[in-house]
Order: structure tokens, then sequence, then C-alpha cells
DNA sequence: TGTACATCAGTGAACGCGCGTTCACTGATGTAC
DNA sequence: TGTACATCAGTGAACGCGCGTTCACTGATGTAC
């Protein structure tokens, strides 16, 4: 029995691998059961035994991608003194992360639930995650705001930051090469930066 | 002859708007032949008399969403002699647009060709049309710099905007309310302007 | 260890739905004389 | 003005494709005795 269990999340472990490689090699809309079905050896229909929809996969490696991105933007922090150039390599980690990553970071945004089924706990968790970065950095710098302002200023930030990255590398119009990029962000963020501080220097001089 | 032209004119004008306010209803993914032939009286084959497919006629309602979001940034800029307030300004224009025109102004990123197809120039121009708008008064704001680099400061910064307006609309994590929306971009423009401007007197101080 | 039986993972054909696009046909409109 | 003919807008049934999901069935695995 315990052989069969194994045999079983091994099999879920391979299906959602494949899932993830199909959806980095041809995009969110390139994921098919079927294609997944051969790539790990079984049928069609034995893919729901393993998850219950196709979503469900799709979440998954959803989840996969965010604690991925979560290593890329941890290791950007360590051995940086100064919360300013933290945010600045945080914000480059994840424009290098989504270009190294492009299909499965656009499968993030791209992907949408149908209205009434909500989002699991545990995919909600993953991407609240992710603003612990921005946060602690953004707390040292502007010292005087609340948690709730600086919440909101943390999303602002990311915000900004994500519409930089997307517009990027979509390449619709003018393609901007990576390190052109790379460079726009950086100075964008410390821009950002200097100027939330001195705004709120200006706000209420001591 | 002349009657029948008109007669096709008019029956394709109609098409267009029809299938603007569907996608305005639906979204773009709500837009189906059968229900626009309904809509305008005539036969699902007819639709095919009137536009190549459903790319140009997703495309034209493009054009005019553009057309609309161009006047409302020229609206926005008229009267306001600072160009820093004006740069706040649009930006608070590109979100209130975006607001009131939630389905379409999505259509216009969600919408992607096949990849062969290349977008027909008169949607490239469209696009390229808006970019005036910021490049103008920053050109006011930083003076020292080149046609291209402004372009590229331009460009980052109607990103900026955009993936705020973006995640912010979406309402995937916290909804956040319109007006604290508009509070938080007017405040980001105002910081990167400033952190432009600061950064720039910094780097060759007269 | 061996046999009868139960369970359920795994099968793959078929269902069901959606929808863009095509095409043989028709009938109204316009032209030629 | 009237008649024969040509054109082509308009028709709507049918094609073609894709694909998630279901389901009756099978056979291997595990259990009971």
């Amino acid at each position: 029995m315990t052989k069969t269990l194994e045999r079983r999340e091994k099999l879920r472990s391979d299906l959602i691998q494949a899932a993830e490689r199909m959806i980095a090699e041809r995009g969110l809309a390139g994921l098919k059961t079927r294609d997944l079905a051969r790539e790990i050896g079984c049928a069609n229909g034995a893919v729901y035994n393993l998850v219950a929809d196709v979503d469900e996969l799709v979440l998954r490696v959803g989840s996969r991608t965010l604690r991925r991105l979560d290593d890329a933007l941890s290791t950007a922090e360590t051995g940086e003194p100064s919360p300013r150039e933290t945010l600045v390599r945080i914000a480059i980690a994840y424009c290098d992360f989504a270009a190294e990553n492009l299909q499965l970071w656009r499968a993030l945004f791209e992907h949408r639930m149908e209205t009434d089924k909500a989002l699991p706990d545990w995919s909600v968790d993953d991407q609240l995650q992710l603003f612990r970065h921005i946060y602690k950095p953004l707390a040292a710098l502007l010292p005087k705001r609340g948690a709730e302002e600086l919440g909101i200023t943390a999303r602002s930030l990311f915000s900004a930051v994500h519409g930089m990255v997307a517009l990027g590398l979509e390449q619709r119009l003018v393609a901007v090469p990576l390190p052109a990029l790379r460079k726009e962000i950086a100075g964008l963020v410390r821009a950002m930066i200097d100027g939330l501080i001195t705004r709120e220097q200006a706000a209420s001089p001591d």
C-alpha cells in the first residue's frame, strides 16, 4: 500500500514538473493534459487522479515559481547594508528573474480563475510573502510611516517596478535590451526612493 | 452603387461599435462573431465581408480606445503651467481612464497576435502618439538629457505608472479603492520626478 | 504459502462545448442595350 | 421605360479544430482467511 502511495506521489510530482517545463517552453496556453500524460507516461484520464483540474496544476506550478522568486530576492538582499541599495538590488533581481523565467513569470499574471472560485490560501500566502522583501528596507528608509501606509507604499513600489519589467520584456514596441532595462530600473528606483525620502522630510521637518 | 457602398460602410462601423460595446461589457474573451452578427442584424458569415478576421476587429476597437485615451490625456494637460504637475495630472488621467474603461483598456494589453503577423502601421502609430504626452513635460524638467535618453525615461515613467494602475485595478490581492490609488500614483510620480531632477543635478552640478 | 475476493489506479474512447471561418447558394441591386 | 443579364452582398449550415473532463471498463495490487 505504501508502495502504491509512493508511486502516486512520484507521479504527481512528475506531473507538476512536466507542467512547469511545458509552461516554460510554450507558455500557459501551451499546457495540454494529453501532452502532460504522454510526458509522464500515463493515460490522459489518469491526470485527474493526481490533481483536481488544470487550474490546480497551474497554481501548483505558480507556487513553485513564487518560491524560486522568493529565493532569488533573498539572495539579492544578502550582504548589502544600505537599505536603499538593497531595494535597488531586489528590483534588479526581480527583473532578472522575470527575464530568465519569462513564460513562468508571465503565467503568474495571465492565469485568472473563473470569477467565483477563490484562490486557495497557500497560493495567497506565497504572494504576500514577497512583499516582505520590500517592506523591511522601506521601513528603515521611511521611519515616520505607519505599518499600513508602508504596506501601501511597498505595494506601489513593487507595482511600478513590475510595470517596467513587464512592458520592458514585452518587446511590443521597441525592444529594450536587458542591460539597458536593468539600468533604467535601477535609476528609477533610486529616484523614487530619494523622492520619497525628500518628501517625507519636507512634510514634517525636525 | 454608392448606396450599396454607404450601406456597407454603415454596417462596418456598426460592427466595430458593437464589438467595442461587447468588449466593454464582457471582456476580450467575450467577443463572439455570432453575437456581433445578431447585434448588427446580419448573418454570421457577413462579418467577413466587413472585416478580414477577428484580429482586425480587435485592433480597430483598440485604435478607438487609444484615441479616446489620447483625448483624455490632452484634456488633462490643458491649463497646467508646471511640467511636474502636468505629469502628475497625466498619470492620474491615465488611471481614471483605465478605471472607467476597464475592459477596453485591458484588451489593449491582453490582445496578442500570432507570432508571425505583425501589427499594422496605423496601430503602431496610435501607440507611439501617447508617449508624446509624457515626453514634452519631461524634456522641460530634464533639460540636460538627449532625445533618445528622454525617450527611454518617458517609457520607464509610463511603464511604472501603468504597473501601478494595472495591479491596482486588478484587485487580485487587496482591493485598493480608487481614490487611494490615485493618491498613491500622484505621490510616487512626484517622488520619481523629484528624484530624477535631483539626480540629474547631482550628476553634473553647474 | 496459496486461493478467492475487493479495491482502486490506470485506460483511452467518447462526450460536450465552443467558436472562427468557409462555402455553395439566393436574391437584391445595378448595368447594358 | 423595360428587359435580360451580371455582380456581389448577404445567408446560415457545415467544417474543422481543439481540448478539458468523464466514465465504463481492466488488471494489477493488496487483503482476508
